[in-house]
DNA sequence: TCCATATTTCGAGAATACTCGAAATAACGA
DNA sequence: TCGTTATTTCGAGTATTCTCGAAATATGGA
């Protein structure tokens, strides 16, 4: 991931807003939501969560695809993976063994298959 | 960490010069750096970086210790985990499953001590 | 105490971001 | 084709953010 790609990616999701959906998709998983959906869920004006929306696909964190009227979000893991993968990079680059925690932490206490995370 | 603090960080670190500011003080390690140095080696005027600092130091995601005339700021590989986490965990939160391939990424291909990462 | 260095705070101007109502576009079914 | 639903685009108003010069604060040394 470059520099501009983690810019944008950090610049979406440090709004509220858009920290919100992208959570929200998160959760809803590969199925995702359809804007109306989403603008249901957070009671957010469609108009402005067009908006919203927009500054997220342009980032690569959600992927929309058109079903019928609706047009389906859904957050994308493999930018989430390349953001984390960014700032744990600039992490290990200068100091590998401060690194250790973080990665000890992620891969040990994070995420068992079924478990509670 | 919560929300809250989750955004705070996240806005912070969607602006270029504070991206920029934090990245080289990830590499300068556990010394950190003087708010001259940093000043000097981005070109940033120090009022502006000082603001700039200001909000970095806000968010938790550098810590500052004066040293006789000089303040030198340190990036906080604490606050990084617990972003990272955060993340992750909202990743994790429904869908386990898919979280596995960013953890055996992290952790397989990351951080050997001494590596290139 | 006085001066030089290092950094921050203040105040203002310009640029950017956020939100909204209204209107436009796209898709489906009668 | 026409009407309905779903979403986006447009334009404007407000708020926030960014940057800067100037002034203030803090520290150390002569």
């Amino acid at each position: 991931m470059e520099k501009e790609d983690a810019l944008n990616a950090l610049a979406a999701l440090g709004q509220e807003t858009r920290l919100d959906v992208f959570r929200l998709l998160v959760k809803a998983g590969k199925e995702g939501m359809t804007a109306g959906a989403i603008s249901d869920d957070l009671s957010v004006r469609p108009n402005t969560l067009s908006t919203h929306l927009g500054v997220l696909s342009r980032s690569g964190l959600v992927q929309a695809e058109r079903d019928g009227r609706s047009i389906c979000y859904r957050a994308s893991l493999e930018a989430m993976q390349g953001l984390v993968t960014y700032l744990l990079q600039d992490c290990c680059g200068g100091n590998p063994e401060l690194c250790a925690p973080i990665v000890s932490l992620v891969a040990g206490g994070g995420c068992e298959p079924g478990g509670a995370c």
